[in-house]
DNA sequence: TGTCATATTGCAATCGATTGCGGCAATCGT
DNA sequence: ACGATTGCCGCAATCGATTGCAATATGACA
């Protein structure tokens, strides 16, 4: 009674494994032209011959290898997707924003049947997007903030058309980006602070990332439309993401000790500021009013939730994918420019 | 006076564009093959021409095609990341659990220089993770938590080697896994719960994720030794990300509304948790205490900072990359299980 | 000057799938 | 019954870089 025998059950249960087309035609008495179509599914091979070849290869467990069908049809289904950190000493990919729309675009992209490879290049040379565009590997790329790289950008989007980048739009500018008006979106946050009361603003975000300085200088432009007994506070560039609570701690207990309402370029520097006021007995919005950007998810999960700018992100997302599908089918696609809103909450 | 004769300079400031080893070869005046060794910097070809190929390339802006350069080294530098969403009715990417991880990973991989291409999977059938191995892209896959496809893991796992998954590992389990003890995890937090005095506890979470179930095993186990006077409550399961909120609340309002104790399966639950309870008047930790699992970064951010079960996420990136760098060279590298810690903050 | 070692470079096969073109047989039309 | 059409399939070139081996040139040495 040998229900089971060693090797011989085993050698049916798993075929030897096929390795490429060509096996797999010797297997089915045909082609590897065959095979290919088959399994591609045309209609040029019989449909008797197509049912088998692919009930064969199923059953050997085999899958064409993508690197030679990509090398081949010179278009591989991928779309690459690279944050520069040039204006960020530590690298880390982890920051929240880009984490969520990084989230939204893979799902949008995996909907049109796309993979997404994702690098994080921290600019060494000016060669880095260059690099990544010219890899061979890609059939488009999705740049996500322009840091302080904007004139590399503007040099490789004009050889290179398959690219849109999440950021701001300037004057003249050849790439095709996709971004909030972040000049009004400072302007609203610092006008809400003034509205409240708010007399002496600060500014808490890195302007060397020129998404960053819009934002300041909406809050400037406010701050002046709001007459002489209103300022801004000149603080100290440099926040990185590294150690943002100890410079935000030297902000409140330094030069910004005497301000009465914060603009965080930032929900993530938002939330750590509202955190650090409260742990020095600082009420928000009592004593000072904090005004975040982005509303990300976060901003109405923390306590006190977040008067925020909200961007919107995912429709920022499935524009930019679509804008990308439609520069990689050739048209000439212009950037967008979306509108902030604020959101009132709690925090300002 | 002619300093600037259009087209001429223009033909010398930007040369036509070469697309492949042969024609660089061809301007160059020697073979492909020479071409390549000098580009790959091997020491083969003289060291004089070697420059020579070196700046031709650069005038040109040639790079090769790394799509033909994997097909022929079998080699593609890309490890795949997919989380499988089995048990999650809408798909998203964008849990911060996944994101924060995920970040993590792509700092690890980009130091060791492989590029990372992400998948987002709904298993739709068996052969999802098989169709991602071997698309042949990939020199390693990583799969982040194992859902409910356990079995399907397991399966590959037995074929396909260079494969890291991040979650529990079970007795005789076949695939290479690294997670923390969720059990102990789940004890942790309903011991810190019951010696603080609560006695009705609930777990907020969906153990169709294997994960979870542990999790819920745990505080299962704590409040069976905690004896008679102390119980879990039984919810309905499903708690999908999706509409997180209204479930909790109907919990909340629902058979939940006795509690004095919740443990809940990720931050992210908590801290919704939390917001729900305080906006319905109900103190934390003062009427009910809440413990979170995962300790990501949002929980030290949030008011009341949440106690939660803290995992070592980045050493289980650092462990999971480097486990699958192993395998790829072929060791054999065992499971790694993580001991939790409880980190006790604000909110329990 | 002849022989042999060494330094460079070229040649051509190879990775694995795709696809235009041509061939062959079965079927159709008259 | 014979030429024309159609359906199905095979052949071989192709995508672009890599690499083992052969070939050539150069120099060293006796």
């Amino acid at each position: 009674m040998e229900y089971d025998r060693p090797g011989t059950t085993a050698q049916a249960a798993a075929p030897r494994r096929v390795r490429n087309i060509a096996e797999l035609a010797k297997i089915a008495g045909v082609s590897a032209g065959t095979v290919s179509r088959a399994l591609a599914g045309k209609d040029l091979v019989n449909a008797e011959t197509r049912e088998r070849i692919q009930a064969l290869a199923r059953e050997h467990g085999f899958r064409p290898n993508q690197m030679a069908r990509r090398l081949r049809t010179q278009r591989t289904g991928v779309i690459g997707v690279v944050i520069p950190l040039g204006h960020e000493r530590r690298q880390h990919i982890s920051d929240p924003f880009f984490m969520y729309l990084l989230g939204l675009l893979a799902d949008e992209l995996t909907e049109g049947g796309y993979d997404l490879m994702l690098s994080r290049v921290v600019p060494g040379d000016a060669e880095w997007l260059d690099r990544f565009v010219d890899s061979g590997m890609l059939d488009g790329a999705i740049v996500i903030g322009q840091s302080d790289q904007f004139a590399v950008i503007e040099r490789v989007a004009e050889r290179y058309l398959p690219m849109v980048v999440w950021g701001v739009r300037s004057p003249g500018q050849k790439h095709c980006s996709v971004g909030s008006d972040n000049i009004e979106g400072g302007r609203l946050a610092a006008r809400r602070l003034i509205e409240q009361g708010c007399r002496r603003i600060a500014f808490f975000g890195d302007p060397n990332a020129i998404e960053i300085a819009h934002r300041y200088e909406g809050v400037q432009r406010a701050v002046a439309e709001a007459g002489p007994d209103c300022s801004v506070i000149d603080l100290p560039t440099h926040l990185s993401s590294d150690e943002m609570d100890a410079q935000i701690a030297s902000y409140l207990d330094g030069p910004a000790r005497e301000v009465d309402g914060i603009v965080a370029a930032s929900d993530t520097i938002a939330v750590s500021t509202v955190r650090l006021l409260l742990e020095r007995g600082i009420a928000v919005p009592g004593d000072v009013r904090v005004i975040g950007f982005d509303d990300l998810p976060l901003a109405s999960q923390t306590v006190p939730q977040l008067t925020t700018i909200h961007q919107d992100i995912a429709r920022g997302a499935k524009i930019m994918v679509d804008s990308l599908m439609r520069r990689i089918a050739g048209d000439h696609v212009a950037s967008t420019v979306m509108d902030p809103e604020l959101v009132v909450r709690a925090s300002g």
